[in-house]
DNA sequence: GGCCACACTAAGCGCTCGCTCACCTTCGGC
DNA sequence: GCCGAAGGTGAGCGAGCGCTTAGTGTGGCC
C-alpha cells in the first residue's frame, strides 16, 4: 500500500500464507539477498542476518539453502501463473484481455521486481529435480498466453503469422522487465505495463485502438 | 563457418584478437563456465581444467577470476555496440535500418548465446569501476538503436509516443533472446532475427511492408 | 512447580574456494 | 653448451562456505 517502502519490504505481504512468522521472515530475507547478488554469492549468514537470526536458525525451517529458492521460486511461478489466469478468463474481445494479460503481469515484474528477479533469473541454480517441477509451472504461463493468441487469430482480430515465436517474445519482453526495472526510475510500475500492453497489441496486429 | 559445433567452441573465432594462444583459451573456457553455471558458481579450478591447464596457469595470464569476466565483457560489449554501429549507418529508411539493426543484433545474441549470457546477465558480478566503464557502453548501445528510432519519428515513417520506453523495450526483446534461446531447438538464429524485425517494426508502428 | 517440546544460539567441523609460491621445463641467442 | 626469460606445475595457505551439534532460554500444560 504504501508507497514509501517499495523494496522487498513492501512486497513481504505477498508471502503472508507463509508460516510460522520465523520462517517468513527468512523467506522475505532470502528474497532481497538473492536478487540483488544472485543465489550462489548469497551466503546462509547473510540471510540469517536480514532476519535478524543467527545462521544456525535457518536450518530450523529449511533443510537447505537450495530448499529456500526452490519455495520462492515456486510460490512466485504459482502467483505469475494466477495473474495470467486471472486476466485470461475475463470476460472481453482477446484483445482486452491480452492487453489486461499483458498489462497486470509486466505490473507485477516492475513492483515485485525484487521477487520476480530471483524467480526469472535464478532457476538454474535449483537442482535437476526443483528445475523440473518448475518448468511444468513455466509452461502453463506459455499456455495461458499463447491461448489468448491463438484466440485473437481465430476471431481474426490479430495477424499473427508464428504463433509460438510471438508468444515467446511476448513472455520474454515481460520477463525481462524485471532485469531493467528501477524503482527509482522515471517510469510506475502502472505506466510501464500501460506501454507494454500497447506494444503487444501492435506485435499481434491487433485491430482496435492500440492507444 | 561449420554448423556443427555451435557452443562457445563455434564461437571462439570471435576471441581471435585475444593472444597469446594459452589466454585466449583460458577466456573461451571461462566464457563456457560462466555462461553454463554463471560466475560466482564456477571456480577458478573449473575454467583452468576447460583450458587443460593447471589452476595456478590461470594467474600467470589474469590477475584475478573477476578480470576475466570484466574483459569479456568489455569485448562483448565493444562486439555488440559495433554491430549496431553497422547496422544504424548503413544506407536506407529508417524502416530498413531498424529492421538490419534488429535482426543482425538479435542473430547475434542467438548464435553466440554463449557468450551474450555472460555478457548480458552477468554484469552485476563486475566491481563498481569495471561495471561503470561496461554501463557507459551499454548507454552507447542504447544511443544506437534510439538514433534510428527518432529519424523514423521524425521522418513519419514510425508512429511512437513514447521514443524512450520503446527503445527500451526494443533492447529488452533483443536482448533476452540470449536466456531463453536453445541452440538445439526449432528455431535457428537467423529465423528469430526475421521473426524479431518484423515484431519490432510492428512496435514502431512502421508503414512500410511488415512482412 | 515440574516438565517437556520447541525455537534459537555459540561454537565449530569438514570442505572448497581464490590465490600464491617454490620449483621445473622449454627454447632462442650467443 | 650454457643462460635467462617465459610459461607452466604441484602443493598448499588462509578464509569463508554450508551445515551440524551441544547446550540455553521460554512458554504452555498438568
Amino acid at each position: 500500500m504504501s508507497t514509501a517502502e517499495e523494496t522487498a519490504g513492501g512486497e513481504a505481504q505477498a508471502w503472508g500464507e507463509v508460516t510460522p512468522d520465523a520462517a517468513r521472515r527468512l523467506l522475505v530475507a532470502a528474497v532481497e539477498a538473492f536478487a540483488e547478488r544472485g543465489y550462489h554469492a548469497t551466503t546462509t549468514r547473510d540471510i540469517a542476518g536480514r532476519a535478524g537470526m543467527s545462521p544456525a536458525a535457518l536450518y530450523i525451517h529449511y533443510k537447505t539453502k537450495e530448499e529456500l529458492l526452490h519455495r520462492i521460486s515456486r510460490i512466485g511461478h504459482e502467483k505469475a501463473l494466477e495473474i495470467l489466469q486471472v486476466a485470461s478468463r475475463r470476460e472481453g474481445t482477446p484483445t482486452e484481455r491480452l492487453a489486461g494479460a499483458v498489462s497486470s503481469f509486466v505490473r507485477w515484474h516492475a513492483g515485485g521486481r525484487t521477487t520476480a528477479r530471483v524467480v526469472q533469473y535464478e532457476l538454474e541454480s535449483l537442482g535437476p529435480d526443483a528445475r523440473a517441477e518448475i518448468l511444468a509451472l513455466r509452461r502453463e504461463v506459455d499456455g495461458e498466453v499463447r491461448g489468448i493468441i491463438e484466440e485473437g487469430v481465430r476471431s481474426g482480430e490479430f495477424d499473427v503469422v508464428d504463433v509460438h515465436g510471438t508468444t515467446l517474445a511476448v513472455l520474454s519482453l515481460c520477463i525481462d522487465v524485471a532485469r531493467w526495472f528501477n524503482v527509482g526510475g522515471p517510469r510506475t510500475p502502472e505506466e510501464v505495463g500501460e506501454l507494454y500492453a500497447d506494444l503487444v497489441l501492435r506485435m499481434v496486429g491487433a485491430q482496435g485502438p492500440t492507444a
